[in-house]
DNA sequence: AATGAATGAGCATTCATTCAT
DNA sequence: CATGAATGAATGCTCATTCAT
């Protein structure tokens, strides 16, 4: 009975660990494990329990349904994609921009080796993330906090040319999301190299962020 | 008996039959408003069946698979976005920023103004993609071509600070599309301002090939 | 368009050949061959119909049903059968027992190469033999004569034990029938050679009808 | 609800278990009921559910597929009729000749009184039986070890004909499951008397392997 | 003579979930 | 804490057949 086979999380969440907890963290290494390998839609609590092997009707033990098994699991994901970010942004403590450009690296490399944990963190349709918890929620939010920043500082240095933070943290996420995502879809044209496209879009995103001869438009 | 409850598209593909082609259409339509009002792993040939009423079986007289279905879907949308990015495009015959600017308003316009087909064309798994017909696939690529000869006509004009426009053309579109699948799957702050996101968004975009004093490392 | 590109048996059934016979003719050539590619399972009115390049409906105004086609196939099977034998027959007119043995492998064959034909002639379960047509049914009986035919003469020429010819005609196409049905059911233990089973099966079989020294009890 | 109509196995299987058993047993003798009622082309999950009043969902829980459930089917058959064979055997240890007719006898008249088992353990097409279990295919080929050995001892005695015991096991099995095939498919003539067609069947098999006078013929 | 449009019934299988124990 | 038993609903797709034209 092998039921422990994954890597497991050092236990992020709030789990207050009393005995019984190993199962919940079993859960949800298997589950992440298996979202990695065969795909969200392919997810299904049957395969879980399978895999973990204990009943179906065990996992509900731990989780109320499935939507917050995998609230949980993007919660943890969200941690995770913190973690890389925070020890991303400490490296560069006094160059923002070279923080900027390594904090889109992190992000996009964070997608690009999770894939499938990728999709259920960002594109989950509105309607199962209704019910997501507003302080995992905040929690989550608490990512682009880390590009605003950077965007301050280097403002503050008179480097960046910055309005917004808030708004600007926002669309350098979008850009990082729509190069992730067409790449993930694999919709990107095949006569373009990826690492070619995967630094053109950083570069140009920050470019979008320098002091311009032309400051005219809009 | 609805049976013609959406609005209808203007039959953009090459029919110009008989009678049966009618609900050839209503499927069509019928399974765009699903779409939207359900999310594509929610749809299915009985869902459009019941909705349309008629039987699932009547369905497979006008398409070979769910796939072939949602083939056509797709098509349609890329054909629409093809034409309205042309209208577009020709509305600033000689200043390619104005275009290019434009451009990206029309898409992120078009991806607002029919998430029905947003999530198809662009979101659909790679598995679900690998039949699609190559030469749909090419008409579909074409949509890029706009954005990559307002990239050219830019730095020939030397506006514009351009490696490569292909790349770049791709980066751009990159851009956009997390743009509008951030707010389609309403992953935005509620604090931000929808339409200062996306002017932002734009800026930022085109910016990033406005020539600029700080020659932009690598 | 092919339409006809299948041997055609040369109309051994009671049509009155009008012009409009061509097609049923084509029907049924076609659907003997799907049968033999497909099997009895796989055949279906649509594949008969995609075949033939006609409409489904067309069918019907050839056949009363699924049912009628098949009975008319196996009619035709029948018949075929029944040439096969005859032929075998003649080539022994004085030689009762080298007859039997012929004849014997003549139906061998015919099942060996026509397997899923045999199915349908021969396995198809009997409530859809219900309404197989009398006159059908006679015509198909006949091919047992052969084989009572060939006991009789040799009893006559007192080179052959047999009480009721009808009966043991009956239990030697039994044999025969369990012969083809293993073989082509794949039953065969795969060390006993096929060859060597079916002339095996073929000797015991006539062997039961020499004189025995041994007074056979009962 | 009647949920138990039909007559139950003994349980020959290695089941001496739990309540849940029972529902299992339900299955298999509901199946066997519908396999002879309906035939095996016409045997479908769904049906087997509506007939034991259960949801589709439940067999499931005793059968990993439809093919399972024929498997464990036939798996029963070839035990019942192992059984049986035994028995029959054992009755006469010292007369190989009376012996091998009472196994004729035996097996003709198990495939008569189980009609339900006999086209699913003898005429499922190959494809179905791809992947039936070796150890349960070992099993099955045991049934004609009990034919082999009779000839075999017969001619020990000097009592019987035979030059490969293994191959004529065969041709008797063949023999006899002809015999069972057709008077299941209905097709023997009317005229002949089912009784006296069996044993004109098992006699004229033994006879092919009684010391004859004209032992010329191959 | 031929068809296009349409359907009701059916298929094996999977799913998330519940409930009594 | 854990489970075995059970289910209703759903999935994409195929079938033989009918009917108005």
């Amino acid at each position: 009975m092998p039921r422990s086979r994954y890597p497991t999380m050092p236990t992020t969440s709030d789990t207050t660990d009393s005995t019984g907890e190993d199962l919940r963290r079993l859960i949800l290494d298997t589950t992440r494990h298996l979202l990695v390998q065969e795909g969200y839609q392919n997810l299904s609590m049957r395969k879980i329990a399978r895999e973990i092997e204990y009943s179906p009707t065990s996992i509900y033990l731990h989780f109320d349904s499935k939507d917050a098994l995998l609230h949980a699991l993007i919660h943890e994901g969200m941690m995770q994609l913190h973690d890389d970010l925070e020890a991303t942004a400490q490296r560069h403590p006094d160059a923002p921009i070279e923080r900027l450009r390594a904090l889109c690296r992190c992000f996009i490399e964070f997608g690009l080796s999770n894939p499938e944990y990728y999709e259920v963190m960002f594109q989950l349709r509105p309607e199962r993330m209704e019910r997501y918890p507003p302080e995992k929620y905040r929690a989550a939010r608490r990512n682009l906090t880390f590009f605003a920043e950077a965007l301050t500082q280097g403002r503050e240095a008179g480097r960046l040319h910055v309005e917004d933070a808030s708004v600007s943290a926002s669309t350098i996420w979008a850009s990082l999301h729509g190069t992730v995502s067409l790449l993930l879809a694999e919709r990107l044209d095949v006569q373009i190299d990826r690492e070619t496209f995967i630094t053109t879009a950083i570069r140009q995103t920050i470019r979008g962020y320098l002091p311009s001869t032309q400051s005219a438009t809009s």
